[in-house]
DNA sequence: CAACGTATTGAACGGCGTTCAGCTAGCATG
DNA sequence: CATGCTAGCTGAACGCCGTTCAATACGTTG
């Protein structure tokens, strides 16, 4: 028993100096630039040692978005509703970009990295992004019944029409593509009120179809299977 | 002479089949998918052979690049102004979309990589930014002058705004971070609206510090001109 | 035909993600 | 203390990758 728990008490250590060295690398080089090769010299192990602890590198990766994922939800949780929802959904984008402010790193990894595999259809698999989104698209709807935006816009759309902005000016911030002098927090305040007047004024006219809850549908585009659960290497 | 046209000429034809076979597979499975090995065979030589025409897997990245940017000059010098200035604003920003739907791969080299690497001579192209980004801030203004947009509208701010929510869907685009089946070009349309209304609502309230001759499309790393007139490779 | 210059090949180098046989060290048992 | 077991690690290997280069094939010229 206490044998035992120690023995997991030493491979989650080892786990966690493994995520603790890939995460440093693919901030500092990118994802697509760091090998696992380099991550094992990191911890000072074999590069076959790895795949005790990680099935893959995606796997690593997969590990540190999930982390990442639950440092955002423990902030949306930390700031209580107040009455006024439209105020409250703002104040939820606002954090989105704070999260960029202050966890750079994961918000790069979880949101702008583009050589990372394959997230969009993963996202279902991280219940706290689950769990946030559900309760944003109510935040949206309770908007839509309080008449503060139109009723026909959909809840999904509004969602990704606030979002879009953020992350927009976040990728050209930490891409350094911001002038020297420009005001990031101002520019984002200035998107999110802007994005919200536009919503109220109805201006978002498509419906989008979304099935962020329905994996089974696929486009016509793709004919690759999606039944394995992991990634697949050629 | 008419010899050395011939061979010239045979040589150009051999650089287009391999920019071509290059574009159809980046298209096709994106650029870190296709190998120089797929190029080659695609056009049926050996792998060493393609060092006779581009020096590198990235220079023929670049020779395409070159293209594209070429078509994103062309596509905005191609659609004539209207009457309609805010029409005309919502055009540009569409176009910037549709870029990123052509070619992928600079957009991403453009707005979205973080580590912008070895950008060597490419120089010239971002100077052809400048110069359209200073065309779209004289359009603002005349929307603006016409007053279809606050008075108190910095143009830098709207054009920012107007590039926020553009960039950042096509960021989810090519990250693969938008649902499957998720209609991107809806989002980006019901975007542009959506922000328009919100500009117009003056939702905008901030005054963004932008150096006005400073290209904010660059990024700020690049301060020095290289005289190369190839990139280097490590 | 011989000589030349260019285009192309094919092997090789080092690095990648990944797999796996086998060694090794630590613990439970005889 | 000796034995055997097991988990974890190493190191070699596989098949990719981008890239280089000596050797070769070939079209043109004299």
């Amino acid at each position: 028993m206490t044998r035992e728990r120690r023995h997991h008490q030493a491979r989650e250590a080892t786990r966690r100096a493994i995520l603790d060295a890939a995460l440093a690398l693919f901030v500092a080089d990118g994802y697509a630039q760091v090998s696992l090769r380099n991550i094992a010299a990191k911890v000072e192990y074999s590069p076959g040692a790895i795949y005790s602890y990680f099935s893959s590198k995606d796997d690593i990766f997969f590990a540190l978005a999930e982390e990442g994922f639950r440092l955002l939800g423990a902030a949306h949780l930390a700031r209580p509703d107040t009455a006024d929802a439209v105020e409250d959904l703002a104040a939820v984008a606002w954090q989105f970009y704070e999260f960029s402010e202050q966890h750079p790193q994961y918000f790069a990894l979880v949101f702008l990295d583009r050589h990372v595999p394959r997230i969009g259809r993963e996202y279902e698999h991280f219940a706290f992004m689950a769990d946030l989104r559900s309760r944003l698209l109510a935040r949206v709807q309770r908007c839509i019944d309080e008449g503060r935006f139109p009723p026909s816009l959909h809840p999904d759309t509004a969602l990704r029409l606030l979002w879009a902005p953020v992350l927009g000016i976040t990728s050209m911030r930490l891409s350094n593509r911001l002038a020297p002098g420009e005001d990031a927090e101002g520019l984002v305040r200035d998107a999110i009120s802007t994005t919200i007047a536009g919503l109220q004024a109805g201006a978002a006219t498509h419906t989008v179809s979304s099935p962020a809850c329905d994996p089974s549908f696929i486009p016509s585009r793709m004919e690759s299977r999606p039944d394995d659960s992991l990634p697949t290497h050629s």
